[in-house]
DNA sequence: CAGTGGTCTAGACCACCAG
DNA sequence: TGGTGGTCTAGACCACTGG
């Protein structure tokens, strides 16, 4: 067993049997270190493993704190009508602002994605969404140009599905990927999030009854806060 | 910028323009620090984040490379009749590892979860599921005991909703919530992962249509060699 | 101002792997 | 055996917070 390892046994020790309070200070690297008898790069490195686990988190100057991850609000990923009214009924105050959009024409990755050829042009959309004044989640959008009627660009910024809906657009199928990634530093800016730590990620395809692909779009959200939740309602023999 | 991103730029860079192919290895750490005059703790640090990342990983003796995400086998996780049927048609071999099951009384967590109360007896069980001989998710389920039929065990060991069919459970509903994690050790074990790499958490809660909750599970699944998708079909409307 | 965490150094010893 | 990554040390300077 290493030395971080057992300075990370201790701390966490120290969080389960209330040894810590939830949002309280815990020692400082160089408490630790002498407690110890190791380095502060030790200690480091065991406080970093647990800052990536969400049990601690740091602010430079003043020290690490034991995080609350009790009492995060809930979003509802299930509602394909959007962001806004996931959010209107909880209470909640969305804003999406929009940090790009232009014309392309799709890289090799995202024509096959589309299951488009490479001259047809494309929309790329990026967008941060916040509720309550906080960064929720960036969404990454590609979607063929035929599919974007210029003159309702703002209705489609504020909900492709709406807007999809208003323009006739039938999606039958959506196909979600799920993954648990570290942001890189882009992605870690826009939803302010300090630490190295995970967030969750979705990736999502529509498929239009005549079988078109009409978006990809690749979501990264913010845990801090709230979390992601879908509900299934079906009989089970119809899973 | 800080040494340690310039060195994560040039081995991005490297990986993007195939200068580094992949499965290919990279400089050593000595290698680096050389050229970048810094010291090798600066480049593990760079190093780390890339793996953390998913660009690279390192094999200890040897050296580090570049990793291949193409080619991950897809599991569909929204198939409720269980692993083996969702692998059967992938051709996979599936097999299922019991690691533990036992009665106990609830925590207060899990009673508020599953909505009973302290004295009613649950079941804890912690299962190991493999795909190709591959160790792919960690299982643990906390299951009301009045709805084990212990005379059989292996069947509900296998699949709980096949399971659950067969003793006349109805579900009506099914609430998943999505994350992104990094694993423990007691996880990073189980699925054999060396490497400090976010894995993707879901947490499943299975309501029966008398409104009881007929399990609470928390799935860890192993990103590295496959990739977990859900297929929704249904109109845009009724989402 | 003293204390905190963030970055960085120039070493050290170890376990592991290959030839 | 020489090279690799894994752990650890005992320093250093910095930027930031609070009193």
């Amino acid at each position: 067993m290493m030395k971080f390892d057992k300075i990370e046994e201790y701390i966490l020790n120290n969080i389960k049997s209330d040894v810590y309070l939830s949002e309280e200070k815990i020692e400082s690297e160089n408490e630790l270190a002498k407690k110890f008898g190791v380095s502060r790069m030790t200690c480091r490195k065991a406080i970093e493993n647990l800052v990536q686990r969400n049990y601690l988190y740091k602010i430079k100057g003043k020290g690490t704190y034991v995080k609350n991850n009790e009492n995060k609000h809930i979003i509802y990923l299930n509602e394909a009508i959007g962001f806004s009214e996931r959010t209107k009924r909880e209470n909640l105050s969305a804003v999406t602002n929009v940090l790009q959009y232009e014309e392309r024409f799709p890289s090799d990755q995202i024509s096959k994605k589309l299951n488009i050829n490479k001259e047809e042009r494309i929309v790329y959309l990026k967008r941060l969404r916040f509720i309550n004044e906080e960064p929720v989640v960036v969404e990454i959008t590609y979607i063929p140009k035929k599919f974007v009627n210029e003159k309702r660009l703002n209705e489609f910024f504020e909900s492709k599905y709406n807007y999809a809906l208003s323009e006739n657009y039938k999606i039958k199928e959506m196909q979600k990927e799920y993954m648990g990634v570290l942001p890189n530093r882009d992605i870690k800016e826009l939803l302010n999030i300090k630490e190295n730590i995970p967030v969750f990620k979705l990736e999502n395809t529509a498929i239009l009854e005549n079988g078109e692909i009409f978006e990809y779009t690749k979501a990264f959200y913010n845990q801090e806060k709230y979390k992601f939740l879908e509900i299934l309602k079906k009989d089970i023999d119809k899973y």
